[in-house]
RNA sequence: GCGCCCGUAGCUCAGCUGGAUAGAGCAACGGCCUUCUAAGCCGUGGGUCGCAGGUUCGAAUCCUGCCGGGCGCGCCA
């Protein structure tokens, strides 16, 4: 059952039973005050605007008019004219009941759509950084929510396996093999791999025009230079998905879907743009003119498709993949998660796509880009020494942080047990700070923060998840889960509304692609049933036994939703801390 | 020069399809553990929503112009 959407359609058929015009809004929005209801319609104000009557007069007819015997146990006008919507606690409890006994939660899948999620990508020529850390981990909270609401999702980890770069690769991993192993030469460490052949490529003599000849040769087909290309990805990709198992994030082998997967349709894609003449030719290279990016002077916007050497580049490879998405896998909507520098080549990219007839109108595609992560000091986010930081330590700096808190406080963990909830606490301490907070800006990285476990952090929310798993595995919860619900106290009655609020959150981040709204709601959810757990006793003496029923299935159904909307956003619980 | 994003409490951040008295957390201060895990709960103080106009019944939210910051703009990805 989702609640807004049930309020919203009646109240659609309530203004359009008063005469509303086709179209009119029907502004409904959860209320912001406790006094103020649960639900609140705004739309009187702007239909009183309309009828040229009094805005009051205009709410009463919608109040008389609505039907929602049963569902709201008061509707009242209030202010100019507001329609504060208190919900029936009958209903309410009805609602959480059923929900207790649907694996669910009472919540229905969507019409099914397919979206292709383009998120990771890492270079493999280089380790993963912090810079993949958001990308990684936003994507893979949205494939989770689009699974759930079940649409069909088709991840695609579109890895930078082609590059230029790779030429300086392979002529450096030439040299050093002399009959040893790929995996063995030297590619336990990409980073500093890709620092010595970058240190060649730049100072050495001739070493440049190697790695150029490697390129064509890579790119033409050469079966020497695949297989050494072939053995380097895969030590490379061995490498991500050892970041992905850390991670807790759901991206396996069959989702990559590289640069070089397009290798062989990007002659097409020129020849296609060409004879429709979008794509011309200036100054040796093959660009498009955007007149719907010109300045005001009136010059357009110059897109690259291919290099005045004939060479390709990323414009081409995503102009390619735009086609295979609409075309071969049928995508209704492409979301393609990637840092913000990118957003102009995003747009231009799309516009040309459409020029070109690669995808339908009505399909979307949708950049979500992100802002950069930065240190305490507000600048990007480095080690001491101003390197880069690779993943796999920050990811193992956070579990050796989390133990030693750990280690400080009292509790009766067994060291393995510790090991275990320091892992999960440590690492979902580092998405939890980067997931709960608006995407689109840069944000700041603070251990001190993520780890103090007080706030809106990771720890707080698997300690509520702790705390209730005690009290069910106390009360041992019996099979009968028709116990009648009461929301008798106001801590009962705004945890159960809390409750059966959670798929209005995923919505949000489905359409979206913003996991920072579930984070904000599982917060509040938890407060609500810390308060809940502090009003209102379950296990102790003098309980009346149809209190004690209504509660533990309270906080059964607020245990489920807290562990659903928890492994939607790719974090782990436990059952002791 | 042009374009995109951002500016909200001391700090970190929500709120931005226009709605009532702008919210959290941290930090500060005051209460609550012989009772379901105090990694918690309850409470107090703290704001020219960068500035100035405009639109409207109503603006943190929409529009315009400034100021400040970040990023991007022909052969890297």
């Amino acid at each position: 059952m989702n609640i807004y959407q049930l309020l919203a359609g009646k109240f659609q058929q309530a203004i359009a039973a008063i005469g509303a015009p086709e179209g009119a809004p029907a502004p409904l929005t959860r209320s912001t005050r406790a006094g103020f209801g649960d639900y609140q319609f705004n739309g009187a104000m702007a239909l009183a605007k309309h009828f040229g009557e009094k805005p009051r007069d205009i709410a009463q007819k919608i109040v008389d008019a609505v039907e929602l015997d049963g569902i709201a146990s008061q509707l009242e006008i209030a202010g100019p004219g507001f329609i504060n919507i208190h919900l029936d606690e009958a209903w309410v409890a009805g609602l959480v009941a059923a929900a207790s006994r649907d694996p669910r939660l009472g919540i229905a899948q969507e019409l099914a759509q397919t979206v292709v999620v383009d998120y990771s990508s890492p270079n493999l020529a280089k380790e993963m950084h912090v810079g993949h850390l958001r990308t990684t981990i936003i994507g893979d909270a949205v494939v989770k929510a689009l699974e759930f609401m079940g649409h069909k999702v088709i991840r695609q980890n579109h890895m930078g396996d082609w590059g230029t770069q790779f030429g300086m690769l392979l002529a450096h991993l030439s040299d050093k093999l002399a009959g040893k192993d790929v995996a063995e030469t030297a590619l336990s460490d990409l980073e500093v791999f890709y620092r010595e052949a970058k240190l060649r490529f730049d100072d050495e003599d001739g070493f440049a025009d190697r790695a150029r000849d490697y390129v064509v040769k890579l790119q033409g087909g050469d079966a020497q230079c695949l297989t050494l290309w072939q053995q380097f990805i895969d030590v490379s990709i061995a490498h991500s998905e050892e970041v992905y198992e850390k991670l807790n994030v759901s991206l396996k082998r069959e989702n990559i879907k590289g640069e070089s997967a397009y290798n062989h349709d990007l002659a097409n894609v020129i020849a296609d743009l060409k004879s429709q003449s979008i794509a011309v030719e200036d100054q040796g290279a093959q660009v498009v003119f955007l007149d719907e990016l010109a300045d005001k002077e009136g010059n357009p916007a110059v897109y690259i498709v291919q290099k005045s050497g004939g060479g390709y580049l990323y414009s081409t490879t995503d102009l390619a993949a735009i086609r295979y998405r609409a075309g071969e896998l049928n995508a209704d909507r492409t979301l393609i998660l990637t840092d913000a520098r990118q957003a102009l080549h995003f747009k231009q990219t799309e516009i040309v796509a459409r020029k070109a007839g690669f995808m339908s109108p009505e399909q979307t595609y949708e950049h979500c880009p992100f802002g950069m992560m930065l240190g305490s000091d507000g600048k990007p986010f480095k080690t001491r020494t101003g390197g880069t930081v690779k993943l796999v330590d920050l990811l193992d700096e956070a579990v050796e942080r989390a133990e030693s808190l750990i280690a400080a406080r009292e509790n009766d963990l067994s060291e393995e047990q510790r090991k275990e909830v320091a892992r999960k606490v440590g690492i979902g301490s580092v998405k939890y700070a980067d997931l709960s907070k608006n995407r689109t800006t840069d944000y700041m990285f603070n251990w001190d923060t993520m780890l103090s476990f007080e706030g809106n952090t990771a720890p707080y929310l698997q300690y509520a998840v702790t705390r209730v798993a005690s009290i069910l595995e106390k009360a041992g919860m019996p099979e009968v889960t028709d116990y009648r619900i009461v929301l008798d106290v106001p801590q009962e009655r705004a945890l159960a509304i809390k409750l059966m609020q959670y798929v209005e959150f995923i919505n949000q981040l489905t359409s979206d692609a913003t996991p920072h709204v579930l984070c904000t709601y599982l917060y509040e959810l938890a407060s609500a049933f810390m308060s809940f757990y502090e009003a209102c006793p379950i296990l102790k003496d003098g309980v009346a036994q149809a209190d004690k029923e209504s509660r533990l299935m309270l906080a059964k159904v607020t245990s489920q939703t807290l562990t659903s909307g928890l492994e939607l956003l790719g974090i782990e619980t436990m059952e002791k801390m």
